[in-house]
DNA sequence: GCGTATTAGTTGAAAATGTAACTAACAACC
DNA sequence: GGTTGTTAGTTACATTTTCAACTAATACGC
């Protein structure tokens, strides 16, 4: 009849994933909006500056895969939170570094330590060496390997 | 220093998952955006009535995972497109079953056409026997496994 | 140095999404 | 048969995202 009866929506890739990372998403999305009220983007750029350290919005876009608006509007949002401030970079006034302040950092380390824990128990529930492989897997779909 | 420093975000299963579903969904948005001016949640209507044939707007919600709301505007927008029509159910009136038109239907198997070929070339770039372990750990992700 | 191009980042309007309140139809209980 | 509760779906409004235009600073060509 339809000539597509064998291709079924829960074998198509984009589907699956997209399904699966929304799923948790959402799921570990509610540790950081109830605690400290931040959007997707801002505990992706909060994550970025505590773990690579003080960068420039250019290089978390680059790194993050970002676009600039959204990136500029978490900043300015961990601005107004107080958990970032900008300095200017000396020779070129266009960017600026961006650096959390003390409590910035307090909550970058709560929220890893949430973010291990949830990691950890998606880990736990699937069955050995399949996290291993999912990652491997994950990160070659993402464009992350090292290939 | 941060006590985090073992943490990364390419392990970290909820932003892997992102990033891939992420980039895998623009890609493949553009198919059915460029060709027929479709969201992601019309295709995903489009694609279930045409899968599963016709059902009611509660039904689509269920089998995707859909707010009703979304169903609602994508269902009117389709509609708008003349790719589906509404017909009330005898005996209850306050839902109405959905089924594609003639061109709803060239749609959805045009799309397929992509999408399979699509789904093909993800797995092919993969190491053998990799894309079937994904998916299965996927769907025990999404939630979608029979466990 | 001066005009042009590029780059970093911001802003404003339009599109899309999420939340909650709403309408309409049915069910159930008495 | 009327009151109350539930279900399907829509609408209205606030929040987010996206897109395009913009500013400001630097680089380049000559």
């Amino acid at each position: 009849m339809t000539g597509d009866a064998d291709f079924d929506l829960t074998t198509f890739l984009p589907y699956l994933l997209n399904q699966a990372a929304e799923r948790l998403s959402l799921e570990f999305q509610q540790t950081y909006k109830v605690k400290y009220g931040m959007l997707r983007t801002e505990w992706r750029v909060l994550f970025h500056l505590g773990r690579y350290g003080e960068m420039t919005a250019k290089q978390i876009c680059d790194r993050a895969g970002l676009h600039k608006t959204k990136v500029s509007r978490a900043v300015t949002a961990l601005e107004k939170k107080r958990f970032l401030i900008r300095s200017e970079m000396a020779g070129d006034r266009r960017h600026s570094a961006l650096a959390l302040t003390k409590s910035g950092r307090a909550a970058f380390e709560d929220l890893c330590r949430d973010a291990q824990a949830f990691d950890a128990q998606i880990r736990a529930s699937l069955p050995d060496g399949e996290a291993q492989l999912l990652e491997r897997g994950l990160m070659r779909l993402a464009g992350l390997a090292q290939d």
